[in-house]
DNA sequence: TCCTCTAAATTGGTCTACCCAGTTAATTAT
DNA sequence: ATAATTAACTGGGTAGACCAATTTAGAGGA
């Protein structure tokens, strides 16, 4: 197995990568947090003064106090200031979510986390979906069921039906994750899908999945979906 | 324990909430992308065009698409334009990273999203994991065993076990999404765990999922990391 | 002295205009 | 036709101004 991580970008040849500005403030404001200068709750020093302390502009400083805000790091109070809302500043890593190549090796990774967090969904799903969320699951299934062609849509309601579980578990955070891996790949993965002759396939994996769900068996539910993962795996591997 | 966050924020009275413009924008792009205006690998309109269609500065439009650019959506290019690397726009819920709050239900549910990666990645570590990648798991569970206080470093150590193992899978996307949960909540979570005391319970869970690692048995290593959280689990829910 | 109301100072939000460096594409010379 | 040059275009960054919300200090009255 290849160990190798994939560089930011996949292919080998991005050398330069210049680094934004923004990004350097970021680590600026990240010292003044690990230096202990700024704990949680306290306000930050103003916009005008930070930029005379580390020569930038101030787009730049609010772009970078704008990414840390939207994680929920820093809050921004017009007319106040602005205040540290977490305990400390995660690396530059962490902060840029998953920025994954589109090869087939990321694809069959993603598959696999996906296969980790939605097994583990269905289960929950088999315990705790309402009637209405087991409509909602049951609904992309009959439109996958009905479509003879028209691919887009296809994969459009096959997405709909995996998000259908993860909401269905109950857990926001298990349905956070595994949403943002299936937008991100979604229909990439699809892409290098087998041809619609072998949707049926598809759907008689689905199928099982929403039985042990209505009949609320999570053993079931988990073994159907990594049924349905090592299944399609297996093509994908051709 | 402080639960209500001190300062400006500690009052109820926080209701307008006003919309920044730069959030109109991300919605302005992602209707774009959902109107199939905008594909995969399409280069986005230049700045100054953008502008005058949606009626923003450019400031604006640049703190919209960093904001977009940091998670991997976008990437810009100097002097060439900006690239859509996305399938899709995540909902704005969705970019704003998980926001998780401070109470023990979010904790449980990151537990339960953690158990799902990690029992995997633990599973992969079994058959992947080189021998430096077993070092690098086993020198913080030695760490652990020798400490007797000073609970931030323990955490520390206890984090980096799970990391170690996270990264011997071999699977950067479980990785990276375990990484994410771990950086998030690995602090919040220690908090409300139980008191030094209980810790060799902690070592005793450890020490099987490294066993089972070490032996190359993915399913006795799944079994052991699920043990550990279902453990712990008990313990958060007294 | 104490309280209240007002006005100024401060802060983040946004806009306009300008310059720079890298890329691209058209143009020109060979 | 091909290669070198140039012009146009694009994102990156800066500077200064104005606005609206908030805080703060001061003036005024009880």
């Amino acid at each position: 197995m290849k160990t190798q991580k994939p560089g930011p970008s996949g292919d080998p040849f991005t050398p330069v990568q210049s680094v934004r500005l923004y990004e350097t403030i970021i680590e600026q404001i990240a010292t003044l947090v690990r230096e202990g200068q700024l704990a949680n709750g306290d306000r930050f020093p103003p916009e005008r003064q930070l930029q005379d302390n580390w020569c930038v502009s101030r787009p730049v400083l609010r772009e970078a106090f704008r990414a840390l805000e939207m994680q929920g790091i820093v809050e921004s109070r017009p007319g106040d200031g602005r205040y540290l809302r977490a305990e400390r500043i995660p690396s530059p890593a962490e902060l840029r979510g998953l920025r994954l190549a589109d090869n087939q090796e990321t694809l069959l990774q993603v598959w696999e986390a996906r296969q980790a967090l939605e097994a583990r969904a269905a289960a929950l799903a088999a315990v705790n979906a309402s009637r209405a969320q087991l409509a909602a699951i049951g609904r992309p299934l009959r439109m996958l069921d009905t479509m003879t062609s028209d691919a887009y849509r296809r994969s459009d309601f096959n997405l709909e039906f995996h998000a259908a579980i993860a909401r269905a578990s109950g857990n926001p955070v298990l349905e956070q994750v595994t949403l943002d891996l299936l937008g991100r790949f979604h229909e990439t993965g699809f892409r290098d899908l087998p041809g619609p002759e072998d949707w049926t396939g598809l759907q008689a994996d689905h199928q099982p999945v929403y039985d042990a769900i209505a009949a609320g068996d999570p053993g079931a539910a988990e073994n159907a979906v990594a049924a349905h993962f090592r299944g399609l795996r297996e093509k994908l591997e051709e």
